[in-house]
DNA sequence: GCTTAATTGTAGCCGTGGCTACAAACGGGG
DNA sequence: CCCCGTTTGTAGCCACGGCTACAATTAAGC
């Protein structure tokens, strides 16, 4: 079956972009998510540790809405990523690559918070909402999120 | 004109937000996540029917980048939530839900494409990025991305 | 019309990330 | 010092969304 299949780089509304480049678009959305969920837990480790001082289970659990079995074994997935450590019935610490993970995630954080602020999102959708976007930001993405805000 | 707010470029929030608002965001967005292959789909359905008359899993698959088997289990899944009907060896359609849902999906995916590309975003990036984003804004942001970009 | 390639569908496996239920360890109060 | 509540950990279940391998059906070529 011929198909005259001619792609285009402003996309339009009649035509679809090309099976490989969509294909590739849908690939990096799915491996973005594969490591958000790390993501989220190194950032809130390293939060509380900064706030209280230790990162236990339990308060994590919490504070991602999910029961504490869930915690521990997504906590167990860190280990295994060589993202945190912890010892039995004592807290969860994070790696140096686990401490830096953090770091760049909260920056990214606060850039998507603070540009969708800027464009007129009240505060508490842009944090809402920043939770699940930020996950997908590119580097490129963020830089002109940067930019825009005059922090280049 | 940037704001005079002071960062601490890495460091971890003085507070946090409460037990409650932060476990809400958080299943705010796993709830996003869950949906969201389902508007991947539907969107994607609704395109190829549009552009080449017929929506086969194969070409389905092939765009997702994704094996046929997986396409179709998650057409399967599409026909149990009532967005699409398929008879055996016959392409895949929307019902009037599924076509709904594709229209706002393909509305939204427009509108944060032009959004990254009017806070300075290359076109390429914001493609890329918006797949996975869409699927994370909030009916308040979509709002203000209209408004900001003189659609309101 | 038959044979064969492509497409469609089915079966079954795996890892993830939810959950509940139960067990083990810790830590305070009596 | 011991008991009990809290915390931490383990076991086992489920749905999802990937995959490969194989079966069934359709469609195309000769």
């Amino acid at each position: 079956m011929p198909k005259s299949k001619s792609y285009k780089l402003v996309a339009a509304p009649a035509d679809l972009p090309s099976e490989a480049d969509q294909a590739h678009r849908f690939e990096k959305a799915r491996s973005a998510q594969a490591t958000a969920l790390l993501e989220d837990y190194a950032e809130l480790i390293s939060d509380l540790i900064g706030t209280e001082g230790e990162a236990r289970p339990t308060d994590i659990a919490r504070r991602l809405g999910v029961s504490h079995a869930t915690a521990i074994k997504s906590i167990a997935r860190l280990k295994r990523e060589g993202l945190a450590t912890s010892k039995l019935y004592r807290g969860v610490f994070l790696t140096p690559a686990g401490e830096m993970l953090a770091r760049r995630v909260r920056a990214r954080h606060r850039l998507v918070v603070d540009l969708l602020v800027a464009v007129g999102v009240s505060q508490e959708a842009a944090e809402v909402d920043a939770e699940g976007i930020e996950h997908h930001v590119s580097e490129e993405t963020l830089r002109a999120f940067a930019k825009y805000l005059g922090r280049a």
